[in-house]
DNA sequence: TTGAAAGCGCTAACAT
DNA sequence: ATGTTAGCGCTTTCAA
């Protein structure tokens, strides 16, 4: 790769000359202009972020810590902050943490060294003293998580309006013995929809049952079946299912099926995400939609703001329900 | 963030003494390291990512370029790829092109710029010209997709002899009249996999029929949807269906359903990928298995062993026919 | 064993 | 309008 140095020998100028050039900052003649832009152009220079960046703080780079690609849920997110940032000049780089605090660890790091602008945070199991050292002084916004008591930027849903109004949607269906396929609370929202289901019941005056509360310890269909496995076990069966991520309920469904149990009649099924998936299983998923793609959009225009030195506000945005077959 | 003078400072060294604590490579005494270990301690130093690599040309980090991380064949890779390398002391940064070439170069760039030590590639549509420039002086291997003519290192698997195996899967169960729901046949495994298909025909005596082949543009479940509604439109309709990828056979699976018709009596389906999804659909999918984690593993052991300079062979791994119920 | 200093590629303040 | 140069944080050679 051909230095600026290099650039500025061949196009007989200093490296100062270049620079101007290259950042459009200050005036430079025609002349100097064309024979800078030839030289780049002959040597295929591209300027080197390292360099940049120690002089300059800035990369023009978006950090995306997430705990896993494989939930559709946040691949929905991903296209809104990319085709926002990319919009606006920035790229993105996609961190997997796996919810380990030493791999969030490294990425914070990679902030501190400035080779990125801002961190967007999708991941809630991250250690909160290092998280808010870290916002406290550099750009930082959390997408559908956030913390409660903090005070960085987020955007997200009302997880527990929306979950109270899914159980409510069953009691309606008129199913009192409704179960609950949660995550590890460790996620806020899994504290809050558990919260909305309860809230839901209890104004229905119908017992909470801890037998058909169930927490996962992983984000997957096969968690879902396996809870859903756990329930179908009970003596006592569940009329209704209420799943809190489109992938439980899909291993639900599944188990469901195979044990030759009608939905919805013998038990209705309730989603959450509206992945794309939620519409191609048989029957076809009842969900909570929630504006994934905005939140992305959102949440990259924050970043964004923020780093350019701005006030963000943060945003609780609208879901909707998705009444499908299998309610 | 504390930087390396204000350790030497208060450590009461020279940060050439710093360094060397901090690299461990060269002696240093007793005394000097505590004192130094401690102001680190004290300071809650982090070396510097662009000063080191500025110095060094060495980030510890890997470059993963994928088309789109919605694709859930490409999460099981990543698992793979960063299990291995996390292991090996690498980092990992997902970079999604989106098959866009501009994107390409901007990550390719970061190479150039050594952000970053090596790249992974899974996505075929990329610049020849450019690429091959890239690998001539960076590490570089290519993931699923590869090259034919070229010398970068791969790993993969014998796509025509897996779609021929699956074709012929079908031709053994009765079926004559084969649809095959392809990509676009940009990617070399959309060629190779129709090419098996054809072979398997042929050697069947069975006609080949464009108007059972249909490339879609987008890798989706609707794209697999709408590509069925295309066949189950022909008058004379097919009775099995080698979709090239689970989504495709999934979205296949669906609108055969909705159209009244049962998988496998009057269609029969096959995918490709064996995806976590594709045991959850109704009925669950047949389809074939690439080593998918395994090949992430690999490719992470090829680009790493290539950084340290070591000659890499590429390997073609073994699939495997998975028969379930829609067949 | 340690320190001084050069230099990686770049930008911006200052000088011309 | 352009050039010279200091300095961003680090490692490493050279000298002591």
């Amino acid at each position: 790769m051909a230095t600026i140095q290099e650039v500025a020998k061949r196009a007989g100028v200093s490296v100062a000359t270049v620079s101007r050039v290259i950042n459009k900052r200050s005036k430079v003649s025609m002349k100097a202009r064309i024979r800078v832009e030839q030289a780049i152009k002959e040597l295929n220079y591209e300027p080197s972020v390292l360099g940049r960046n120690l002089r300059n703080s800035e990369s023009r780079l978006l950090l995306v810590l997430l705990p896993s690609i494989s939930n559709p849920f946040y691949s929905e997110i991903i296209n809104g902050i990319e085709d926002t940032a990319i919009g606006q000049g920035y790229n993105i780089l996609l961190c997997e943490t796996d919810s380990n605090p030493e791999r969030e660890a490294i990425y914070f790091n990679m902030m501190r060294n400035r080779l990125a602008d801002g961190i967007i945070l999708m991941d809630p199991t991250v250690n909160q003293e290092n998280l808010h050292e870290l916002a406290s002084k550099y750009p930082v916004v959390q997408c559908s998580e956030f913390d409660e008591d903090g005070n960085i930027s987020y955007v997200t849903i009302n997880n527990q309006l929306a979950a109270y109004q899914a159980v409510k949607h069953l009691i309606k269906l008129g199913k009192q013995k409704i179960a609950l396929i949660n995550s590890d609370e460790k996620f806020l929202y899994a504290r809050e929809r558990r919260s909305g289901y309860e809230k839901a019941l209890k104004e229905f005056a119908i017992p909470i049952e801890e037998k058909w509360i169930y927490n996962t310890d992983n984000l997957s269909f096969e968690s879902g079946q396996q809870a859903m496995r756990f329930l179908l076990n009970q003596e006592d069966r569940p009329a209704a299912v209420f799943a809190v991520s489109d992938l439980f309920a899909i291993g639900a469904l599944k188990e469901i099926n195979s044990n030759g149990l009608r939905v919805p009649d013998d038990i209705a099924v309730i989603g959450f995400d509206k992945i794309s998936f939620s519409n191609m299983t048989y029957p076809t998923l009842t969900t909570v939609a929630q504006p994934m793609y905005r939140m992305g959009c959102i949440s990259a225009n924050m970043i964004i703001n923020k780093i350019k030195g701005e006030e963000v506000d943060s945003l609780i945005l609208d879901h909707e329900l998705i009444i499908r077959e299998s309610t």
